[in-house]
DNA sequence: TCATTAAACTAATAAGTGTTAGTTTTGCAA
DNA sequence: TTGCAAAACTAACACTTATTAGTTTAATGA
């Protein structure tokens, strides 16, 4: 009878939920059995809910924490006083520390969404649409103040924010570079692109 | 009983794997059943493997059938004595072609693939990172050149290739841009930045 | 020491999984 | 019209799935 061990200044759900992140990763939502689960946390699968509610509420606290850490910072980012292109170096820059700092929980988040439930799904989408329009309103600022030249906002901001995905593969390759010269490189590329 | 009806210039497999493409990509692989698939084609479960081996090998299909798309045109590409603005420009226009005419596969092949079966596992990212090495090679000879600046060759490509993938997003909302418009402003926003 | 509670266990359920075997139907060529 | 092959069908198999009920064990506090 092994007991789940709660990490430090976590319940028991919390370390559930951590390993059940780390899963999702690597197997995917629907391919990760509760048994699966259970066994790398070393119990069985039905002792697990005596801590959580279902497989499905994992995946749902998963996605929401993660949206809501990028809901949370856009606004402080928001309210600086600081010009478009800081800003947009300024959420670039928080992208890459999440990934780097929660990749499971992010990975979960951007690959395994679509098997949310309802209402849980539209809810996410909700969440996601009004961040992405947030940026674009950034974007749109920055070219009426002229820091940024007359591209489609829309496109530059899914183009951002799926180029800071390739942090994803990043890890993969356990390459020695540090997250500093990580998160100079995508933004100086983001920003000032290729050409010499 | 109803018929499987093979699209022109297509074997019934060929049918079979389109639907199972557009499925596998708003359901993922896994939460996708052989049932479904055959009553969307309207037809008993057990009549497809009339035609198929197996669902792995229908992600076989699928995934080793973009692989080499991208593979086979990179080799074009590589052999065109262009500079390596142009070369880049031509590799991020075929990624971006390929996502609007084939969006069910290339999707299917990027989200997919984990859940291939060894040896095709093993094979396909042994075939990603020889597209990824090619791609850098053709930007570290940019930077020798001197067209290009000297970023990290490595993170430049995951860059790009990430970035390309907004086309996923951008399909979801059914915004009335043209290609054209979407591959310029993406492609000049990778080689030459946002700032004015 | 004893009562309480948290949290593990075993066992079972009902539904769904990919796939196979065997049979029947269909459409075409002779 | 008959014979044949392609391709549909039904039925079943052998597992696996998430989850629940009921029970036992372990830890805690009085």
């Amino acid at each position: 009878m092994a007991k789940i061990l709660a990490s430090k200044n976590g319940t028991k759900k919390d370390a559930i939920t951590q390993k059940a992140a780390g899963l999702f990763r690597k197997k995917g939502f629907a391919s990760t059995s509760m048994r699966e689960l259970a066994e790398s946390i070393g119990v069985e699968a039905s002792s697990l809910y005596n801590h959580i509610g279902s497989k499905n509420e994992l995946l749902q606290t998963l996605c929401f924490k993660v949206a809501n850490d990028f809901t949370v910072s856009l606004t402080e980012i928001e309210k600086k006083g600081i010009s478009t292109v800081l800003k947009l170096q300024e959420v670039i820059r928080f992208h890459i520390e999440m990934m780097l700092n929660n990749h499971d929980e992010v990975y979960v988040a951007n690959h395994e969404w679509k098997q949310l439930q309802e209402p849980f799904l539209s809810n996410f989408l909700l969440q996601r649409n009004s961040y992405e329009g947030r940026l674009v309103e950034i974007i749109k600022t920055g070219i009426k103040k002229k820091e940024l030249k007359n591209i489609h906002p829309n496109i530059a901001v899914l183009t951002i924010l799926s180029a800071v995905r390739s942090v994803e593969f990043w890890q993969r390759k356990k390459n020695n570079i540090n997250s500093k010269e990580l998160e100079s490189n995508i933004i100086d590329h983001l920003i000032n692109g290729l050409i010499k």
